[in-house]
Formats: C-alpha cells, sequence, structure tokens
RNA sequence: GCCCCCAUCGUCUAGUGGCCUAGGACACCACCCUUUCAAGGUGGCGGCACGGGUUCGAAUCCCGUUGGGGGUGCCA
C-alpha cells in the first residue's frame, strides 16, 4: 500500500452522474497519479429519502468512462458512507460524553419559530445548558466553541471564520441517524484522507468540519475548494434546469478524452499555446495552486469543439471503430439488416472531418443503407429551380448508366463536361444530383458517395428524380 | 438579512510589480483553398468592473465601491 497522499472523490448517488462532480473527481485522480497516492471513492449514501442504488452503478461506470477506474492501483473503494454508521454514531457519542455535543428536542418548526421571534435566524442554542441525555425525536448538536476558526485552503489561501456566526450544527438526527458533516469527517478519518479536494459549494462547511475534526483529535486534512460549474446564466449547473449527466454527453458521442481535457481546463489551463493536451501532460502539469478562483461557464460548444479535434486526430480505423455504437443504435434511421460496414468504411474518412460528435455521423451516410432517400423538401426545392437542373440529372442519368468504370474520378470529369456544356458551375449543377441522391444539399463529396452507393441505385435515384420533377 | 468566496476579450484561460501597445483557445466576421458542407490556412473584431492608495513603475500589492456566485436543512 502506498505511503502517498490519500484523495478522495465523495458523491452521493441521488442522481445521474454530472460533469461537476466529473471535473472534481478527475483533480483528485490527477493529483493522485501525480504524487503516486491514492483515490478514494466513498458512495455518500447517509440520505435515505434520495439515494437510489441504481445511480451508484451509474457513478462507477462514468468514472471508468473518463479513465478512473477501479482496476488501477491507486483506486480504492469504493466504500459507502452507511458502511459505517456503528462507528460515526459513536463519535458523536464520545464528543457527547466529553460536553462537546449535546441533545436537543426542538423539532425544526420549534427552532425555526424561535429564529423567527428572535429576529436572528438558524438555531439559538437553546439546549445548550438543559442537559438533556439521548431521547427519540432528540438531535445531536455540536456545541461550537468561542473564537475564530482558521482554515488553510490550497486554492483559496487562508480563510477565517468568526465561530459566533456559526451554530450549533446537527450531528445526529432525531431517529439516531448520523448527519453528513459528521459522517463525512468520520469517514475520512477511517480512511485516512490527507487532501479534501471538493467544489466551493462546501467551502462554508469546513470550519465546522475542522471543529470536528479537532474536537475529534485528529489532524485535520489539507483543504481545497475549487470553483463550481455554472450555466450560461451563471447560476451553478443544476440536474433540473441543465444538461449535466455524463452519461447523455457519451451516449451523444462525446469522446472520454475530449470530455476528459474540457474538464480539466475548466478553471486550469495546461502552460503553453493550447489547451489540447495528453491526460499525460495533465497529470505532470497540474497543479491545485493554479487552479482559478472564479465559476467556470460549462460551454458546450467548446466541448463540442474540443471534440471534433479529438476526432479528426483518430486514425480511420480508430474512427470507424468508435462509430460502430451510433451506427447500431436503434435510433438509425436505416433498417438495421440494411447497414454495411464495408460502404461506411469506404466514406469514412470523409466523414470523419464533417462532425463533431459521433450522433452526427448517421445523417451523413443514412443515404447508402436507405432504399430510398429521405428527401429534404426545401433543399429539392431549392436545387430544383432552376430550368437546367432537369436536363443536368437527364444526363447524368445517362452518363451514369454508361460509363466504362464506376469511379469518383470517372463520374467527375464526365459530370464535369456536363457543366461546362451548361456554362455553369461545378458548385451549382452538382446541387440537384446530391438532393437526388443524398436527399440533402450537404454531405460528403458527391462523386465519391456515388461510388460508394453503387451505379444501379444512382441511376435508380436520378430516374426517379427526373420524373418527380 | 447574515457568513464566505470571486472579479483579464461574449466564453474558457495565460499573466504572480517592469518582457503587456495584455498572449492563446472556443464563438463570431472576412479572405484563401474548394464539387456542397466541413477540415485547413491567413487576417480581423474583442478584455484588465470602478474609485482611491502603495511604488520610479500595477492587470499584477492594499483599501473601498459596484457587480456576480456559494452557503445559510433533522440534504450531501
Amino acid at each position: 500500500m502506498s505511503n502517498g497522499p490519500r484523495y478522495r472523490f465523495a458523491p452521493s448517488p441521488t442522481g445521474f452522474f454530472h460533469v461537476g462532480g466529473a471535473r472534481t473527481a478527475l483533480y483528485n485522480w490527477a493529483l493522485t497519479l501525480r504524487e503516486g497516492g491514492t483515490f478514494v471513492l466513498r458512495i455518500e449514501d447517509t440520505d435515505e429519502s434520495r439515494n437510489q442504488p441504481q445511480w451508484t452503478q451509474g457513478i462507477i461506470d462514468a468514472l471508468a468512462w473518463l479513465g478512473i477506474n477501479n482496476g488501477h492501483p491507486q483506486f480504492e473503494g469504493p466504500y459507502f458512507q452507511s458502511d459505517n454508521a456503528a462507528e460515526q454514531v459513536e463519535a458523536a457519542m464520545r464528543l457527547y460524553a466529553q460536553g462537546k455535543a449535546y441533545f436537543c428536542d426542538l423539532t425544526p418548526d420549534q427552532v425555526q419559530e424561535r429564529a423567527k421571534a428572535s429576529g436572528r435566524p438558524g438555531y439559538d442554542g437553546f439546549s445548550r445548558e438543559r442537559g438533556l441525555g439521548p431521547g427519540p425525536g432528540r438531535v445531536l448538536r455540536f456545541r461550537v466553541p468561542e473564537g475564530e476558526t482558521v482554515t488553510h485552503d490550497l486554492v483559496r489561501g487562508v480563510v477565517r471564520f468568526d465561530n459566533a456566526t456559526i451554530e450549533d450544527f446537527v450531528l445526529l438526527r432525531g431517529n439516531g441517524s448520523p448527519m453528513f458533516l459528521l459522517a463525512n469527517v468520520v469517514d475520512d478519518q477511517i480512511m485516512r484522507i490527507t487532501h479534501v479536494v471538493r467544489a466551493e459549494e462546501h467551502l462554508p462547511n469546513t470550519p465546522k468540519q475542522q471543529m470536528l475534526w479537532h474536537a475529534l483529535g485528529a489532524v485535520v486534512p489539507t483543504w481545497a475548494h475549487v470553483p463550481v460549474l455554472v450555466n450560461e446564466q451563471r447560476k451553478k449547473l443544476s440536474k433540473r434546469r441543465d444538461k449535466v449527466a455524463v452519461e447523455q454527453y457519451r451516449q451523444e458521442g462525446i469522446l472520454a478524452d475530449a470530455m476528459v481535457n474540457y474538464l480539466m481546463t475548466l478553471g486550469w489551463a495546461p502552460h503553453g499555446d493550447t489547451e489540447i493536451v495528453s491526460w499525460q501532460r495533465i497529470v505532470d502539469e497540474f497543479r491545485l495552486q493554479d487552479v482559478n478562483h472564479s465559476p467556470a461557464f460549462f460551454d458546450i460548444q467548446k466541448l463540442t469543439a474540443f471534440n471534433g479535434e479529438y476526432i479528426r486526430a483518430m486514425s480511420v480505423a480508430d474512427f470507424i471503430a468508435v462509430c460502430q455504437p451510433v451506427l447500431a443504435s436503434p435510433s438509425v434511421p436505416w433498417p438495421a439488416a440494411k447497414y454495411d460496414a464495408a460502404k461506411f468504411a469506404a466514406i469514412a474518412e470523409l466523414v470523419q472531418t464533417r462532425v463533431q460528435v459521433l450522433a452526427d455521423v448517421p445523417s451523413m451516410v443514412d443515404f447508402l443503407f436507405l432504399d430510398q432517400p429521405a428527401i429534404d423538401d426545401a433543399s429539392w426545392m431549392k436545387a430544383t429551380k432552376e430550368a437546367w437542373a432537369r436536363d443536368v440529372l437527364v444526363e447524368m442519368a445517362a452518363v451514369c448508366e454508361s460509363c466504362s468504370e464506376w469511379s469518383a474520378v470517372n463520374l467527375k470529369v464526365a459530370f464535369e463536361a456536363i457543366t461546362e456544356r451548361h456554362e455553369l458551375k461545378l458548385g451549382k449543377t452538382q446541387a440537384p444530383v446530391r438532393v437526388a441522391v443524398t436527399g440533402r444539399s450537404v454531405g460528403p463529396p458527391l462523386f465519391e458517395s456515388l461510388q460508394v452507393l453503387g451505379r444501379d441505385s444512382t441511376v435508380g435515384r436520378l430516374r426517379a428524380a427526373i420524373a418527380r420533377l
């Protein structure tokens, strides 16, 4: 077992794993790798009302997809917070025995009423000196000491909190179960965590937890609070409002490498003039001290641009391989039986520079696997409105039927002759042919497309188009 | 309300007192290339929130203002 630093990622299984969590996990993972430490995954499942077991597997799968996998020697877990309930309660009772915590029988409503009456928000310490023992419905509250709590944060620096502004928070619920603040600290102690790197939303929890670490007689870990990810309204990313599920991006054909690279550039940047860098370089260069202090906008457009870069950087063979899931997806517009791997392989290189996400691929090649192309009406109208369009289609159909060798170059040469006869530009004349054959006005280069489609289909579609005019 | 954090192009960032007439990337615009669309190439637009200090010198340090954000649960 490694003696290096112990980082941890502690998500709660309350929904789809989201990009903000992924970024935090990646930060921890990069640090773990660089420093020869350990990455502990702990599922914080103490909120019985909200956590769902199925989300746990989703977290594990998404982490694995991003390269954080439990097969790696520096990965430890997953642990479950609920498994440590006994130790958490025991720690709480120790605090009670030492007078560092006390029981209170006020209900949440009563606490609120008193706060309202006094004009001061939060719990007022009503039961501090009442000497209540444990009992059903009674919560255990931490007795916040007087003074100041000074935290040292690797990204924020020194952050001071006046303890007078911190209420006596709950350690154990009325039903005896441990709450987050306590459970989190006890687990971190059990797992010998040395570095707590988490999102900025936890910064206000830090003085409370630091007091707990002290009260429990342990050496506090090193804190680091990284900025949150926000939407275009500059609000923290929310599962309800925003598109945040890692799994969804994966399904749409965002590559893991692109996602990882993009996420790492939110709040941080590698040295030099390019942000597209290898994971190894990220591991080598990433430092918490260099992390920005302000929230970062999760820009899907830039994520997509990164993804396009990664797609283009792949070999054609890799691109073909990575396209298989989307080409075999049930949402594809052609009947599964009609898919022809050889045809896709023949045209793959030409689609590779034309897609940003893998989900864009099917619409670029669907004409190859459909009996008849799905003609886009607007494109059709526009491409055939000139008088010459019919002649071009007729002449092209004839050429296609009669030309000797069925090849892109041959077709191009023949078509250029037609174009010249009409004293037009290729950019113009190819439009009706393209729409007739592929159904769209944009797509991979025309003659290569025809070559892959084949002579019979091409001629058939041209004839059908002429009949349609 | 109270506590805390933050502030460089629209966005993500480089910048840690002189190398900054502030660099890169995404987006946008133009041109080139070109069989559509992309890709690629070239160029352009565009920023240190404001006000005071400190200093020979400030995007960089200090204070204030303004503006954002987070927290304020018997959620995590």
